[in-house]
DNA sequence: GTAGGGTTAG
């Protein structure tokens, strides 16, 4: 009550001047500690009257402070009251027009604020150097490549394209599009550039898998002196991470330390993600379990890493903690869950995981999500229950999808199954008639069964698109030393004591499942 | 004339 009395009082005993009138200045001033003061959008409605009533409503200065109280506090700021303010009010002054674009920008209203920047555009208001920051921002976050080149002309047009700010930003922008070369033409025009600008562009390439260039670049920016911060460190972690190359991400771990620099949220989070996706499942738990602060993309990349490592349980346990930690799950988080009933075979759960993840949280399903149902119930042989749940599916399968089932149906049995998988390998093939993959999986299956012929066929379908199937390849770091190896390869050291190896397992793995 | 900006997570 008290806050709310307090400019009641100031407005209706306001200071006077000698002439016994009140002082022009002073009263805007007076506003403006008001606005300062200002605790919700309640007092704000309140001030804004007072401010009309005084004659100040197309005050620039003073609306922008009405301004940034609505679109930039949150969480008591009210955008659209702002928007209406902002269209009613005031025409011609851009910091105004800044301000909103801004608040929709930070506050993931992408849309609108492009619609605000449109709508000043229209009015003829000139933008300034300070509106183009957030509204590329915003075209990335929408990765609107063809908006964001018009907004660069723009930009060019009013002589702003050399700002260090819009320069950066417009790597983002490119960057986020994966417009790799955009990016760079803008990096390399750059007269100037800071620390964020190499950040920039080093996330762009690593957005775009550019990994080994990316760490390269990195390099490259130490060599020029400049000293990584956090955000350097999250993005080359987050390269390691997809790398899979432990000992860089290691030493990347190590100059975190060495640098003092603070383990936030983020880099906390792309070091959980990075020892999990390096199969060092249990550091990540160390640093995830040392954070102290966490969101839900800690603890996404948490349960993912657990569930991807087949510690389902764990997984689906620290589920719960973080609900009941009032964490609210995200679409990531979901992803996690459901991989972990995949690998545990827990349907019934991931059913109803995947309810709740639409009418409880109200998340609306991936393609991704749906892949991993699919996965679920084609692991658990449940391959009819899978078509139909494709079938039910409100949007068009991708590939994948249906990729994950047919593949199903070659390991299980195909009593009973055949007519499914007639049906998905025809699916498949009319999506990617001429993936190489695809022809590979559907050969391979007509061998299984003696139809040589139709496998024959599939092989020259693939020769006739010029297509070869590409090794499979992965790594493996040993001492220190990452060690590339194909599907098949027998080129390696100790080739004959692996493969025997591996061939003992899938008996051990067929023993147990006879059991 | 006043105020105001950028990069980082499966």
């Amino acid at each position: 009550m008290h806050r709310f009395a307090r400019p009641t009082v100031c407005l209706c005993y306001p200071p006077k001047n000698s002439n016994g009138n009140l002082n022009f200045v002073s009263r805007k001033e007076q506003f403006l500690s008001l606005l300062k003061d200002c605790s919700s959008i309640k007092v704000l409605n309140q001030i804004h009257a007072q401010i009309q009533t005084y004659g100040l409503g197309r005050d620039g200065y003073v609306m922008s402070h009405v301004l940034r109280f609505c679109a930039l506090s949150s969480p008591s700021g009210d955008l659209e009251y702002a928007r209406s303010v902002l269209y009613h009010a005031l025409d011609r002054i851009t910091s105004s027009w800044n301000i909103v674009i801004r608040g929709y920008a930070l506050n993931d209203l992408p849309r609108e604020a492009i619609a605000v920047f449109l709508e000043m555009r229209s009015r003829g208001v000139k933008p300034n150097k300070l509106t183009f920051p957030f509204l590329l921002k915003a075209c990335a976050h929408l990765s609107a490549l063809q908006e964001g080149r018009q907004i660069q002309a723009d930009a060019v047009k009013h002589g702003v394209d050399s700002d260090i700010y819009v320069q950066n930003t417009l790597i983002h922008l490119y960057g986020s599009c994966g417009e790799i070369s955009d990016a760079r033409r803008v990096f390399d025009t750059m007269f100037f550039r800071t620390l964020v600008s190499w950040n920039a562009i080093i996330t762009a390439y690593v957005g775009k898998s550019l990994l080994d260039d990316s760490v390269r670049l990195f390099t490259e920016m130490i060599f020029c002196g400049y000293e990584p911060d956090e955000a350097s460190m999250v993005v080359l972690i987050s390269a390691c991470s997809e790398l899979g190359n432990l000992s860089l991400g290691r030493w990347a771990h190590c100059q975190v330390i060495e640098k003092g620099l603070v383990i936030n949220c983020r880099l906390g989070t792309a070091l959980v993600d990075m020892y999990a996706k390096c199969g060092a499942v249990g550091c990540a738990r160390m640093i995830f379990d040392r954070m102290r602060e966490r969101n839900v993309w800690t603890w996404s990349a948490m349960i993912l890493g657990l569930a991807q490592h087949g510690l389902a349980r764990e997984a689906l346990d620290l589920f719960l903690e973080m609900k009941n930690c009032s964490v609210q799950p995200n679409h990531v988080t979901f992803l996690g869950v459901l991989c972990a009933c995949s690998h545990a075979g827990l349907v019934d759960e991931g059913y109803q995981f995947f309810h709740d993840m639409t009418h409880v949280h109200g998340i609306k399903p991936r393609m991704t999500h749906y892949g991993a149902m699919v996965d679920i119930l084609s692991r658990a042989g449940r391959l009819k229950e899978a078509y139909k749940f494709i079938f039910d599916m409100p949007t068009e399968p991708d590939p994948v999808v249906w990729r994950t089932l047919l593949s199903a149906c070659s390991i299980h049995d195909a009593d009973g199954n055949s007519g499914i998988r007639e049906k998905v390998r025809n699916k498949l093939l009319h999506l990617e008639p001429t993936r190489s993959g695809n022809l590979v999986m559907v050969a391979n299956m007509y061998a299984e069964v003696g139809l040589w012929e139709e496998a024959a066929n599939m092989r020259r379908v693939m020769r006739e698109e010029g297509q070869k199937k590409m090794a499979g390849e992965s790594c493996i770091e040993i001492g220190g030393h990452s060690h590339r190896f194909f599907s098949g390869d027998d080129s390696l050291v100790d080739c004959e004591i692996i493969y025997n190896f591996l061939d003992g397992l899938n008996l051990n793995m067929m023993a147990i499942n006879h059991e």
